[in-house]
Order: C-alpha cells, then structure tokens, then sequence
DNA sequence: ATTTCGTATACTGTATACAATGTTCATCGG
DNA sequence: CCGATGAACATTGTATACAGTATACGAAAT
C-alpha cells in the first residue's frame, strides 16, 4: 500500500467536460428537441472551441442520441413509438438474461446488495417524473451490473440513452409509476425462487408494464404539445 | 417513380472512408495488434490530415476496438479470456432472445429466408479461418435482423466489432470449425417447434460451444507466438 | 397570394497551426 | 555495466483558417 493517493489530473480532455455538459443538458431538458444545435455557438456558450464541441457531438451521433441534419446543425434524436418499442424489447434481452445469469448464481449476497440498492432508490426525494426515472434507472443498472458482465451493462446504458429524449419532466399525476416502482422486490424474490425461467419472465413482464406507461406518457404528452400552440 | 435515379454524392465523409480502411486493415490482420497507431502517419499514408483519421480513431476506441495509450498512440484493444467469455455471454442474451421473438412470431416464409442464408453461407469459398468467421457472422447476423429489431442488431454488430481482435488467419487445421458451421439448420428447427425456451437453449448452446473452440484458438495461437520468438 | 429563382449566409468538413505533455534516448555518475 | 537525470522529440489535444454546400430569404413573375 502506498503512502501518497494518486493524484488526479485537474483537466481532463475539454471534449469529455463537452460531453457531459450537453448529455446533462439534454436529460434537464435545456435542450429542447426540434432545437438546432450548432458547434460554433454551443462552443461560445462553453467558451471553448469547435473541436472538441464537435468530438461530443458525433459521440452522441454515434450512441444514438443526436442526429445530424444536413448543414443545418445537430438535434435531439427523435424515436417513433415502433422504435421506443424496439428498445424496450431490447432491455427485455438484456436484463431478462441478467436475471438468468443471478438466478443461476444463486449468491445471497448479490440478491441482498440488489435490495439494499432497491430499497434506497424507492425511497423518492422528490416526487418529479425524472426523479422516478433516475430511481428506476438506478435499480435496473443494479441488477445489470449485479451480474458482474461488463458488456451486458455496456448496452444496458447504451440502450437507456437513447431513451433520453423521450423521458419527461412534469409532476407525477399519474400514481401508477409509483405502483411500477414497487414491483421492484418481486423481481429479487423471484431470482431467490431458482427458478430461471421464471426470473426471466418476471422481468419481461415488469419491463412490458413500463412499456405501456411510456407510451402513454408520450401519447398524453404529444396531445399536450397539440392543444398548446 | 422518378424518371432519374438519385445522385450519389461521389464523395461521403472522408472521415468515414478512413473508418473503414481502419476496420478493414484490422480485420485483414494488416495492423497488428500491440502495434502504434498514429494519427499523423496514418493520414500520411491515407492522404489525408490528422482530422478524419482522429475521428475515425475516436469511433473506433468508442466502439472497443482500440483503446488510447497515453500520449503514444492507438493500438488494438487486447481482451482477457474473461472478456470473451463476457462477450459470448451478451451474445447469448441478444441471440437468445432473437430466437424467442422469432419462435413466437411463428412466421415460416422469415425461417426460410434464414434457411437460405445459412445454405448459402455455409458454402465455403475458401477454407481460412477468416472465411469461416465471415459466414458464421452472416448466419447469426440474418437471425438477429429477421426479428426486425434495430437496436438488437446494433448490439450485435457491436458485440462483434469488439472481437476482430481477437480473430485468427491461419488456414483451418481443427475440423470442429465445420462442424460448428453445420450445426446452424438445427437453429432453424428449434424455431420451428414452435418451444421458445427449447429454441432460446439451442442457440445458448450453441453459441457456448463456439466459445470453447474461440478459446481453444486463443490458447493456440497464444502458445504458437511464445514459441517463436 | 403563391411559386420560382437567385443570391447571401450559415454551417459543416477538412486542413493547418500551436501548445502542452508524455516518451525516448543519450549522457553522466555510481 | 546499470540506474538516474535531463534534454530532444513525438504525439496528442485544442484552436483557427479555409473551402464547399445546403439552407434561408427576399425579389420577381405568374
């Protein structure tokens, strides 16, 4: 053991700083979608510039959450319900699979520090549509990350990216995603229960639910946008 | 219908060209890995500036292919067993549950279409490990899309881009290769039971048995570059 | 008023220039 | 002969400059 911590660099690359102030933007909904975004002016508001402002842009082309529009900049990627569905069906392989991959193991321990994580994230600060998001992606990341598999949580946090665009930022009115929150115990349950299959199926089902409250959530939120202008 | 065809830009993003040369040269075996990648020599030897060679590079260490070494380089991203073993492992749950859709959507003409892709393939032009690969990357790659599933298939683009490393080009000395290629009709027929938990097994499987001879060859080659030099 | 055309503009993609920093290598001391 | 030290070098990250092309906008014509 060492008797000196390492020393973090300060800097790190500006590009990855980019990264995280426009991925931050976005999920606070600062960036709105339809809105042009455009290097040179993004890098006047950083006050850096256009290339590493550009070197973030194209990740985020790359991981799906941008599009790039003609000559005419950057915008938040838009999904159609199909695609929204794909995606759902997506984390159904992913985390499906991750709870074979526990149920298998059968590690208490690993069961147990899912429910600490579970129990923690239920326990909502604030009672926003994003801060059952964040909770609810919290305890799906556990359970991926649980299973030990690098790759699996790679495209658990790829697919749930490119989710960003469609989450949403009104107050709670509808009690039902507390109820999906809820469900979260029944999933380590049934991991405990060794039956595999079941663990899959539990998870599938969980996932389907959270599927139709999206789409609602999007249906109720595109007539808002309707009625408005 | 238009009575002129669209005209294709004769030049794309340089940058796009100059990914491709990468990924081809990697995968034909043309940079070595261990070897320094430098984004000024590249571009000298592409005619081109650093610019697109740095953002190909860029997307290629987001994808895993290779990974940043300080202030000397590129290279090619050398993965542990233990990262194989993960990479097969997602691949089990993206093929898995390809099966399970396809089981479930019990549509013939989509499994004979799979049929002919595997005959096709399974044809082998030239006997390398390389040709080996290619065809069992198509069959398994037709799977996945016939679930009509994007984000399925860019999982297993991406699981797969992350093992050209990893790929071998000696000339085929171990007949299990073949036998391996055989086994996909079986696939097929496991779809066409009509069981999605006996077809989800098959592939899991099968993909399982591929892992052994993929760490067999690793072992291998291993051995064969320690007793060179 | 609506469509068509032409010009100006905005924005991207690429090249080049510059600064900071890690790496290499030769020299020096033991 | 080996390890430490420092200077030269190589390479990246960032900024800026330039060229080409799509977009926007306004004027003209119907």
């Amino acid at each position: 053991m060492s008797r000196f911590k390492k020393i973090e660099p300060v800097k790190v690359r500006l590009a990855d700083e980019v990264y995280q102030q426009i991925f931050d933007a976005i999920t606070r909904g600062d960036i709105a979608p339809g809105e042009r975004i455009v290097q040179e002016k993004l890098g006047q508001e950083l006050q850096v510039s256009r290339t590493p402002v550009r070197e973030a842009l194209l990740r985020l082309e790359q991981e799906g959450v941008l599009t790039i529009v003609g000559r005419s900049g950057f915008e938040i990627r838009q999904l159609t319900d199909s695609e929204v569905r794909d995606i759902y069906q997506s984390r159904e392989a992913i985390e499906g699979y991750s709870m074979r991959l526990l149920t298998e193991a059968a590690d208490g321990a690993v069961v147990k520090r899912i429910e600490t994580v579970i129990s923690k994230e239920e326990n909502l600060k604030s009672r926003t549509v994003r801060s059952y998001f964040n909770a609810n992606r919290n305890i799906h990341r556990a359970i991926v990350e649980a299973t030990g598999n690098v790759y699996l949580l790679e495209m658990f946090d790829g697919m749930w990216n490119r989710s960003l665009s469609f989450q949403m930022f009104a107050e709670i009115g509808n009690i039902d995603l507390a109820k999906s929150l809820g469900e979260h115990m029944q999933l380590c349950e049934a991991i405990r229960t060794g039956d595999a299959n079941h663990a899959v199926a539990s998870m599938r089902e969980h996932i389907s639910s959270g599927l139709d409250l999206q789409l609602e959530g999007i249906a109720a939120k595109r007539k808002g946008a309707a009625d408005k202008p």
